[in-house]
DNA sequence: TTTTTCTGAAACCAAGTTAGTTACAGTATA
DNA sequence: TATACTGTAACTAACTTGGTTTCAGAAAAA
């Protein structure tokens, strides 16, 4: 199983901007700005937002002064929105190549494991709609908040 | 997210194994056999099959004749350890380039998102746990028996 | 004993995916 | 009009994956 690092970076996307907004609700960040946080290219970080723009969790300001904001509020975000958003295949989606339609295992196993396998992202995907943004938010203010106390 | 197919073919290969065990304990299927069910190429089938055997889920015996058995009851294989034997990878593990530290988002993001994705990876895996082999094999032996039927 | 039939493993390739990068058109502000 | 943004296309390098060939080793069968 490979995994892409489009999810962990649209959650360090979504509570920076979430941190921007409990600061100063209006103001916008360049993707440039993000970028920096993330440690990687603008235009990585402006494809990431257009899929969560896509799912309203941000939206964008074009032009000088523009950037981004964060789309609702972060109570309203959980972490399953943001998989959503980013990750279009679901976990166990494989290009597995059709069976043997003559042997009859071959023609009758993909049905018989789609059921239990719908089951287990289901139980994933309750797991991640449990967690919201503004939850993990909060954690991160937290610890830099005890780190400053030392 | 990418998913490998081998997760699926292993589940093939195993229920397959499965049903020649409820017919005739002692017989072994060789590599091709199965190769030809799940309509790939043997080595394919034996790289998978080396993965199983380090978990204990098949023994193979080589030689002419040889082949590959069930390692234990199908009551006793969940799907868990399917998945456990295969895929090397946790579902969210990212080669997320390291955030910026300078940031202190970035300097915190990882320990703050770590717990709730282990949790629910642990729903994932608890899912799988639930389902044995035993019970994929009976379905797809009814589904056989139906289509028999008809 | 020799042949045959298997597994195990190395080595290689083609295809696909991903993150990163450059470049540039479009847009809104100042 | 100059500036500072986004959006998007196009390209590349690195990596992963499944498929394939090949061969050494093992054990049964002849």
């Amino acid at each position: 199983m490979k995994s892409s690092s489009k999810f962990a970076v649209a959650i360090h996307i979504l509570v920076g901007l979430a941190v921007v907004y409990f600061r100063k609700p209006q103001q916008s960040v360049s993707s440039e700005n993000i970028a920096w946080s993330v440690n990687t290219n603008p235009v990585v970080i402006r494809r990431i937002l257009g899929l969560l723009k896509k799912a309203e969790l941000v939206k964008t300001i074009t032009g000088a002064s523009g950037g981004t904001q964060i789309g609702k509020n972060p109570e309203d975000i959980t972490l399953f929105d943001i998989y959503n958003a980013v990750e279009e295949r679901t976990v166990f989606h494989s290009p597995y190549r059709t069976p043997n339609a003559e042997c009859p295992i071959g023609a009758n196993i993909s049905t018989a494991i789609a059921g239990p396998l719908q089951k287990a992202e289901q139980a994933l995907e309750n797991a991640l709609s449990k967690v919201t943004l503004n939850e993990i938010t909060k954690n991160i203010l937290e610890q830099i908040a005890n780190k400053q106390g030392d």
